[in-house]
DNA sequence: AGTCATGTAGACAGAGCTGTCTACCTGCTC
DNA sequence: GAGCAGGTAGACAGCTCTGTCTACATGACT
């Protein structure tokens, strides 16, 4: 899935450790509120191992971001292939992501609201995110002459309910409203 | 507008000019990212003065986030209803905001991503922020059996307008995506 | 045998953070 | 005119942060 098991981490080598430490850090407590030290302990690693590989903070967050643009983009393309690779798929595939236990919203969106004024380049990264997000939703949809302004949509309506699921009490709500949402625009089946 | 001035606040009285100043900061620079010595500096008052309206970092906070509401409300009803106050207002009601130079998206959206974890309150304020904002989209739409269903899934819409307006390099996109998803849904008059 | 990349351990500098402290001043009210 | 709420100035404690430093160990390739 798309979180890293504790577990297995401990007999990588030490740029892994790094990554795969930085990457459940990040995303589940924030950037800035995740030291460098406690990156450095939980990896097992020294601070010189560290700063060979990453020579500053601002390159860990980069390589994290990269990171877990590749495993989010691998999981969505999987779930959705795995529910039937059409519009139907949608709802049930971020349904997955959105009951992880570990779910706290888009790691993009919360690094641009964390550090988009101080670190510009998260919002270029976040954009390419999303655009191939967006191509990944065209390709559920049936050619059409409005295929890709339909996509912009639902892709807009997807980043609606991931921030919707991640303050509100359970992700039913948010799960259930894009469906409506969707079913509305005729963009799927209606639920009910 | 939604943004203050720097010149007004100086001859208010401390604890307005500390609360200004920090709706000015945390909106525009995050929250860790702004150090309580900066409040202080910028909004000309001493630490003891600071420490006597706010016992903590995390009472500004809050008090931020209360504050923020009451105008960001205030304006959002304002500009939908100087538009007519249905439905066609709020693409544009919107566009004034994302227009605006120091518009950095959601400032309930992003503090859930920086502190969710970490002061869970920022969830439920932000819980309630966007219950009443879905309250007052509720108030354009025409009676109907559905009504509250369809302004949930125009809230939820609105936030990924929000969120793709904070990364995208012109909020003209987010608008036309909005306003294109509203026609699909026929809740707006088609655009073009 | 020697070199070099890569690892180990841990001290340290310099900065910024939150929050407390002493000591003094001003203006209003009783 | 005494008291007090609320302001001023600024030092300081204790912590955490990022990043650098010395000094040593190991193992692979030449």
């Amino acid at each position: 899935m798309l979180m890293t098991d504790v577990q297995d981490i401990q007999d990588r080598p030490p740029k892994e450790r790094i990554l795969l430490t930085a990457y459940r850090l990040f995303y589940r407590e924030g950037i800035r509120a995740t030291g460098i030290d406690r990156v450095i302990a939980q990896s097992s690693v020294t601070k010189v191992t560290f700063y060979r590989h990453f020579p500053s903070k601002n390159e860990l967050i980069r390589a994290f971001l990269d990171y877990r643009h590749e495993r989010w983009m691998e999981w969505f393309v999987d779930a959705l292939h795995r529910r039937g690779g059409n519009m139907d798929a949608l709802v049930p595939a971020l349904a997955e992501w959105f009951q992880d236990e570990n779910f706290r919203g888009c790691a993009f969106i919360n690094t641009v609201g964390e550090l988009g004024n101080v670190l510009p380049e998260v919002i270029e990264i976040t954009r390419r995110h999303k655009q191939e997000m967006t191509n990944v939703i065209t390709d559920l949809l049936p050619p059409s002459r409005e295929r890709k302004q339909l996509a912009k949509s639902v892709a807009l309506a997807v980043d609606g309910a991931i921030v919707l699921a991640q303050f509100d009490q359970s992700p039913d709500a948010a799960l259930k409203t894009l469906a409506k949402l969707l079913a509305f625009c005729k963009l799927k089946r209606p639920v009910n």
